[in-house]
DNA sequence: GAGTGGTCTAGACCACTTT
DNA sequence: AAGTGGTCTAGACCACTCC
């Protein structure tokens, strides 16, 4: 029951990731030096680093070398920002608001996010597209994981990028149910909406490199010319 | 400006699986016999191979083989059926009504499928969860690809399984535009809804393995006890 | 020219499934 | 026991980037 090597590697760098040892942009060691660091082959060493690029958590270039994959807020809202212009062209959405309180769990947050938090703190916004404010945002972190987070609104527009840049936290991927729903009291009134427009409701849990459930996100979009696109495959 | 041989055999063996030479289930030569009938060493058809699997064209299993993927209603169901119960589990759903007519095509029609086709196939169905009508669908897909399929209604449950066993097409992706919408005339209708209830509308536009646009198909889905699961990285 | 990743080979050994 | 994929090694050559 022992990892293969290649694993052994993976972790292992993966773990530097983690810890901000390799922060994002830095240069890893060639297949060659990663090799002899751990006592695997090249080989294997390469195995491991293509595995980790397939991920996304680093990015390969042929006669440069291997890179931690940048956050940009471009890429960030690339990912993990669906709603776009009908012909499937980027928007960025502006902020238009911001609250963030600190405050105690509710029970459903203390079970979905990592470490069964007592404590939360709630990032409250409302973002808009070409000057529209459509989306009612409501993101919960666990305190414990984003010490002093409260303390340094207002936050930057992509929180993800800011997650990862301020406490070494990537996020890897999400998890979205949605549903069509009359709009709620909160989001009409920040929206500007009838009580009962029909609005997109999204519910998001976000997930780190380490497997922790990070983020508890209720998104309440307006989709008046745009739409929320998805890939399956 | 040579392709690498890996994809060379990749393209290979994706052209043996796209005629129905190797149909669904059958077993695909071993990685030695691969690399002695292409002409390659056997790391080189391993690398092929396995490229394969992680595109979900093939399936492999230590001590067994290599095997193309068999599309079961179930796990197509899964991968282009998002609509599930609160929880995350599967629901089925069953067939409630479908209406199959052969039609000339509308110019979007026309310009988005494949072949640019004069006349397609229109596949309208209801669909009901736990006995309740709740999606409305309308499938359209060329004619040239699908000959003949007018006269085989009605038609399975799961449309990407027939497409497979009876026209070798086989739906890889599909690229999705949701919107939150009250509930247009004929869903509302078909449903049973009332005229502004909010409903979630899903235009999908399906791609096959050869990378043609081979089906458009739009829902109207009534999110009642419902939600729609995606998953993002 | 030195260093990087990308492709390709040949061979070894292991773990697993089937007969 | 025979055949399969999974892991690992060692070495070669190429294409590309940067100095």
């Amino acid at each position: 029951m022992t990892q293969p090597l290649y694993k052994v590697v993976i972790d292992t760098i993966v773990g530097r990731i983690a810890s901000g040892a390799l922060p994002p942009g830095a240069m890893l060691p060639s297949e060659t030096q990663l090799g002899a660091e751990l006592g695997v082959s090249q080989g294997t060493a390469r195995k491991a680093l293509s595995e980790l690029e397939a991920r996304g958590l680093v990015q390969r270039a042929q006669g440069r070398g291997t890179f931690v994959t940048v956050r940009t807020p471009e890429s960030s809202l690339f990912n993990f920002f669906r709603l776009r212009n009908p012909d499937g062209s980027q928007t960025i959405p502006e902020l238009v608001s911001e609250h963030v309180t600190r405050r105690a769990a509710t029970d459903t947050e203390a079970s979905k996010l990592y470490g069964t938090p007592r404590d939360v703190v709630e990032i409250e916004r409302v973002r808009s597209l070409s000057g529209v404010p459509l989306v009612h945002e409501v993101s919960v972190v666990p305190l414990p994981l984003f010490a002093g987070i409260a303390d340094r609104a207002p936050l930057p527009n992509t929180l993800y990028v800011f997650y990862q840049q301020a406490y070494s936290c990537i996020i890897v991927r999400a998890d979205e149910k949605l549903r069509s729903i009359p709009a709620p009291a909160p989001a009409a009134a920040a929206l500007g909406l009838d009580r009962d427009a029909p609005v997109l409701s999204v519910e998001r849990i976000a997930t780190d490199v380490l497997g922790r459930a990070v983020e508890r996100r209720t998104s309440i979009c307006a989709t008046h010319g745009y739409s929320y696109f998805v890939s399956l495959s």
